[in-house]
DNA sequence: TTGAAAGCGCTAACAC
DNA sequence: GTGTTAGCGCTTTCAA
């Protein structure tokens, strides 16, 4: 690891406050952990001296101590660079930056891909991650969109760095805990919602295979329709992704394959805005003909022409419980494997 | 600060690689940090041993031995728990964490503000962040979205902590270098064109006051009604912000008070997406009665109805010249203090 | 080429 | 309450 050469002016050292402040370093040390067992006088020389000589306590030096680095991390497991198209990590991201920030922690964001080009396999940033974390950086990580069967979690956890995952993982043998959001439940909704408004062929604009939410957004569209006591029906599923394109593309096959489509649930919200987009570009018109339902109550939903009915996925409550969870972990406490969280219709027109 | 209990279980240290292999722990280093100056033997050796024992360097240790951290920031100073619903910072977060990956550094995103309820002056985060920082925690940092006279730079400067600044700081006597892409002669362009278009009454809506970048695009817009001979026009200026809520109030206040209004530039694609809306509200057509452009070329601008035009900014490049400048820094290498990136128009109708 | 030894700055027993 | 004393795991002279 080939390090630049340039150091840093040096920052004074906990001695050399304690010289200032005429104690041991001990004492420093306790008034800066914030020990009880200091007496008043000696506390106040110490703030002072603190003050004085700008004194910041070296991260690293008190993490080789103390085994513990103050810090968790927050790790964004999308190797398309794509990240932050998605509204749903722009929430998931400062739910989560909130939640910590009510606790003592510092909160560092790792964005696991970055070029593809460059890496075809992910191999590199994998281990870079990986590195980071088992490298002891952190005190414990929590992943975001895991993608197929990444090893990470699995590695990590071997490596005894405490995570919990943001959605279920695909293979549920696993012995992390995780939080979701209930997108079976949701698909379910919006696709009753459809079919409770007279719609009688409703398709659904599915996610990519690999991830779990796609999955079982995909499973609620189906339960629904059976619910209905319609029969299962393949030509009304049409795979995708989460993004606007995959939503076009996915919106155009469904249409070449069913002409009498009159309603469809999308994967997401911008997946949703590009079905809007695909209707349009062959005079569909939007909710008259074929209404479409989001998933992730987005601004794009809101703002999108008509406004979109959608799903809302409770984003700050997941950011909060996986905080929760993490801690703990963190602290030794016990806490729930699994958390789902209800998902809820925004209805937004009346189709 | 209270650190919860429970310790990791114990990764292999260098020592007991070292004892596997049979060699001292100053050859496992020099193996390790890729020194040159070892047997091909004993490397062989050492390499087997560590990844039999799944050894990875402490972090902590090195960075306090080294007195680096092989470790760069990327701060987004947004107090408004908006940061990402800005598509730009979407786009610099990728940009930047695409361009790290090309280095032998890693990356940590900080977010500088969670819940201004907690912590209504900022006062405590801004520690936070501080403290993060000159606590030795990174190499240096890239400070995006500065408001106002935030002494975040300043400070850090101050610490001797290497910081490359993502915008023009208002006080351009700040001892730091930054990267800014031309806010004013993207604004000039786009009032230009709808100037040129035969647009007769185009105003502004403006951004936030106290950020240069809206500052700058406000300029643009007066130096090209300049350039057309048209006189100083206030009333055609509305304030608002980035966001679409920002947007929307600026258009309406900019329609009550110019009924003739055929045009209007706007200080990002949300503020213009927002205008869309106010003026769909009142019933005018775009681009018909009143043209709009964006700014970002964004997402929401191509899949804006109509779709808009925009400046675009040359994100990826300014994210590469970030970190590009901070490594020279790093490096002790020399390079620009400043760069200006340049913008150009992104045409998407007639008008 | 290799090893021994001295820190990097801090915390945490343990005595006083 | 306070100071003394060991380390935490790694890099890096300096000798050999």
């Amino acid at each position: 690891m080939s390090q630049p050469p340039t150091p840093r002016p040096t920052a004074p050292t906990l001695q050399e406050v304690a010289r200032a402040a005429g104690v041991s370093r001990s004492t420093v040390s306790r008034v800066v952990t914030g020990s009880p067992r200091v007496s008043a006088e000696a506390r106040r020389a110490v703030e002072e001296a603190v003050a004085r000589l700008g004194y910041v306590p070296n991260r690293a030096a008190r993490s080789l101590a103390t085994r513990r680095t103050g810090t968790i991390a927050l790790v964004v497991r999308e190797p398309e660079s794509r990240v932050f198209d998605e509204p749903f990590f722009a929430g998931i991201v400062r739910a989560v930056s909130s939640a910590v920030a009510r606790t003592e922690l510092q909160l560092v964001l790792l964005l696991a891909a970055a070029d593809p080009q460059l890496d075809p396999d992910g191999s590199r940033e994998r281990d870079r991650i990986e590195r980071y974390l088992t490298g002891g950086h952190a005190d414990g990580a929590l992943l975001l969109s895991l993608h197929g069967d990444d090893p990470l979690p699995q590695r990590l956890h071997a490596h005894g760095v405490p995570v919990v995952l943001g959605g279920r993982p695909i293979d549920d043998q696993l012995p992390v805990s995780w939080v979701d959001v209930d997108n079976l439940g949701g698909a379910e909704l919006a696709t009753t919602h459809l079919l409770a408004g007279g719609r009688r062929h409703v398709g659904a604009l599915a996610g990519p295979p690999d991830m779990v939410a796609a999955r079982d957004r995909l499973t609620g569209f189906r339960r629904a329709r059976a619910a209905a006591g319609l029969p299962e029906a393949p030509t009304l599923e049409a795979v995708g992704d989460f993004t606007r394109e995959g939503g076009a593309r996915a919106m155009r096959t469904l249409l070449a394959r069913e002409p009498d489509l009159d309603g469809v649930v999308a994967a997401s919200d911008l997946a949703a805005v590009g079905a809007l987009q695909a209707l349009a570009a062959v005079g569909r018109r939007v909710p008259e003909d074929v209404a479409v339902v989001g998933f992730d109550d987005s601004l794009v939903a809101a703002s999108a022409q008509p406004p979109l009915t959608t799903v809302r996925q409770p984003i700050d409550q997941m950011g909060g419980r996986l905080v929760e969870l993490l801690c703990a972990r963190l602290a030794g406490e016990s806490a729930p494997r699994h958390v789902v969280l209800p998902t809820e219709l925004v209805v937004r027109h009346s189709t």
